[in-house]
DNA sequence: ATGTTC
């Protein structure tokens, strides 16, 4: 696969045999030789060759061989000639971030560190196949599918802000729960609050380095701050929701004369019907993502409420943002001179707008769009903000984490738990784990360098860096 | 990622 360096972090695949547009490469010399040991190039390759795809095919820092597309892929195609492809969102739809901020320093959490972890562990159920503390009825399960965060409000589970402080306001309008089939529903309705297992986690990470004292502030960030990560998506309702629509939609293929390059790299015109009964199944599950992280940010006030006595607005337990990191969106860009909407799909990417972008609200609209790029569990993560450049380049996304480096198996012989436990203790970081082998599949060395993976989208003037934070405490499942 | 088997 030719690779050609166009500029110190940006490489280009030419258009050859039957790609339609160039495939882009965001990443760095020491990266490289990651990327090309898999089959994520050729993957790259392919979904340039789809129709209607537009501008450029583009790879992220942390790009790797996935079922279809590959992971930390964008992509946008045109809503006349385009297609929708369930593997260009991924398994998990709407997996993603979010970051709570607080109004506690790392001394005042350490000392109750042990009780809130304690706390935690105990109420956010994680772990495969764990279950919500509540099993909800289907019509309120719909109705939570439908509004997405509007549910969690009516509930009294979130505040105003969180609606605001969150990618869409956590509702995608094309949502339509009766496109659902009743074996997602019935796994989604066990799964209301749950983290799921594999790289979802929960941190409590302290403020280690300010970038840029403005930006940060303006975010109510600050060093020395502790914030709490959240990463989980969809749970079962996702997978079977893709699933099922990956099935509907192979054998249609044919007859709209799109190739299908392996199993799972299934797509169909966007004006199929088949196609929009996947978005509107897709929106549902990505509401259901937005209220799985909301009830978790629940439990997460609740704890800190308790141990600290005071109602959870008072300890500033507000959220910063939340973004999706796969997902497929209608968004409007500026391609071949003309302002016009695409379906964007990005997969493993995280959205990065600028300030004054018009999807976003608030202090965001002055500010820029808060990037949430967690790295691993010992390195720390990195809230960085969207600019005009990537608006312009790589259909405003960035990357959305370190990415693996190591596969899982290879992970689990090479780092044993106890030994990844007092690693983790000699930097004062608390690990609870449900599942101890799988635990293992998630050991820092098994993942890129985060600083190594910023690295190119920064040099490349995709996002700019707020503060880097270290975890503190960290819950896997 | 996932009731650990698409």
């Amino acid at each position: 696969m030719e690779l050609v360096r166009e500029s110190t972090y940006r490489y280009v695949i030419p258009p050859h045999e039957e790609m339609r547009v160039p495939a882009v490469v965001y990443t760095t010399e020491d990266l490289l030789p990651l990327l090309t040991k898999d089959e994520a190039l050729r993957q790259l390759a392919n979904v340039a060759r789809l129709p209607g795809v537009v501008r450029c095919a583009v790879g992220m820092p942390d790009m790797h061989q996935g079922y279809a597309f590959p992971i930390g892929t964008v992509a946008a195609f045109d809503i006349e000639e385009g297609v929708v492809s369930p593997g260009g969102v991924g398994f998990d739809i709407n997996c993603g971030v979010r970051v709570i901020r607080t109004s506690l320093t790392a001394p005042e959490v350490k000392r109750v560190l042990e009780e809130i972890g304690n706390i935690l562990f105990a109420t956010v159920p994680a772990g495969l196949g764990s279950r919500g503390l509540e099993k909800f009825s289907h019509k309120e399960a719909r109705r939570a599918m439908k509004k997405g965060l509007g549910w969690a409000l009516e509930k009294g589970m979130a505040v105003e802000e969180d609606l605001e402080a969150t990618e869409e306001e956590g509702c995608l309008r094309d949502a339509d729960p009766q496109l659902v089939s009743d074996e997602a529903l019935d796994r989604g309705r066990e799964e209301f609050g749950t983290l799921g297992s594999g790289n979802h986690f929960l941190e409590i990470d302290v403020v280690e380095k300010v970038f840029d004292p403005q930006k940060a502030k303006a975010l109510g960030l600050f060093e020395g701050q502790v914030v709490i990560w959240i990463h989980t998506g969809s749970r079962g309702l996702g997978h079977q929701i893709a699933m099922d629509y990956m099935e509907k939609m192979r054998p249609r293929m044919e007859s709209y004369g799109i190739p299908l390059f392996e199993r799972d790299f299934v797509s169909l015109p966007v004006k199929a019907p088949q196609s929009q009964a996947y978005l509107g199944a897709m929106a549902a599950a990505a509401n259901f993502a937005w209220v799985n992280r909301q009830l978790i940010t629940h439990r997460v006030r609740e704890a800190f409420s308790r141990v600290f006595r005071r109602p959870w607005d008072e300890l500033g337990l507000f959220l910063l943002y939340d973004v999706a990191h796969n997902i497929a969106k209608y968004e409007v860009y500026e391609v071949d001179g003309a302002e016009r909407m695409f379906l964007v799909h990005r997969k493993g990417a995280t959205r990065a707008f600028p300030a004054g972008h018009p999807a976003l609200r608030g202090i965001f609209r002055e500010v820029g769009q808060p990037i949430l790029l967690p790295g691993d569990m010992k390195r720390g993560s990195y809230v960085l903000l969207g600019t005009d450049r990537a608006l312009k380049e790589s259909f405003g996304s960035v990357a959305h984490g370190a990415g693996r480096q190591m596969s899982r198996h290879a992970a689990k012989k090479a780092f044993g738990f106890k030994e990844m436990q007092e690693d983790l203790a000699r930097e004062e970081i608390r690990l609870y784990a449900v599942d101890r082998r799988r635990a293992q599949e998630e050991a820092p060395g098994a993942y890129k360098d985060v600083d190594a993976v910023v690295k190119p989208l920064v040099g490349e003037g995709l996002a700019v860096p707020v503060v880097r934070t270290r975890p503190l405490l960290v819950i896997k499942g």
